[in-house]
DNA sequence: TATATTTGTAACCAAATTGTTACATAAATA
DNA sequence: TATTTATGTAACAATTTGGTTACAAATATA
């Protein structure tokens, strides 16, 4: 792979990694995925479950499809939404980043503030 | 405890977890996050490291304080911003319901459509 | 005490987000 | 073939978000 392409498949990571925390930071996304977790589902049969319009339901599945954090398989004219772990995996592996900090418990502001 | 304070409660504990999902949507306040987590640093500290001003860091530092993922110690004209990891925990609590799907690695789609 | 430092906040602006209704299109069905 | 169904999208409005500058207040320091 050129260095170019490589630099640019970074950051086209980095962007989808960006767009998964800005994809799960709304309440009704985070109700589409649980919907679509349990087991794949139809535009329409999501948007049933929501009192706002259609075309907003579908707005906030372009985002997580977007995002990567659900696929579709179109289906004669319905397209079915699963989800896909990939995209919610950069997200734990951003929290193990902290994972650190579970295990060694002391308090580091009152080790910070005694020196 | 009486049962509408335990409403109130619940409904409290649940909107903490959707600021905490706002909280780190955004990159800056990632940023701040990592910043705080690796020791205790004030806010102008903290703001040294981002072009914006000032008060743009300060507004997100606000988010990050509502949202329970960083506390706060005054230190005479000092704010020392410390990470809280309970409220990063609402995020690994939320994750770990997909974690019976990373388990079972049937690809679900398909064996829906085979019905 | 006068000055510098750390911080908060108000007033404002531009852009993004989240919703709406109206309409278009393609596929399935009567 | 005519109609229903599933979906996308354009145009719009309200609200939220993320930034700015200007100013105030409290604490530390020369």
């Amino acid at each position: 792979m050129e260095e170019e392409d490589f630099d640019k498949e970074l950051n086209r990571l980095f962007e989808e990694i960006m767009d998964v925390f800005k994809a799960i930071a709304d309440p009704t996304r985070r109700s589409i995925i649980d919907l679509v977790a349990v087991s794949p589902i139809n535009i329409n049969a999501i948007a049933e479950n929501f009192v706002m319009s259609r075309p907003a339901v579908s707005k906030h599945i372009k985002v997580l499809l977007d995002s990567g954090l659900v696929g579709v398989e179109q289906q004669g004219r319905d397209r079915f939404l699963f989800l896909q772990l990939k995209a919610l995996q950069e997200v734990q592996f951003w929290l193990k980043k902290y994972e650190y900090f579970w295990n060694t418990k002391l308090d580091r502001l009152d080790d910070y503030l005694k020196k």
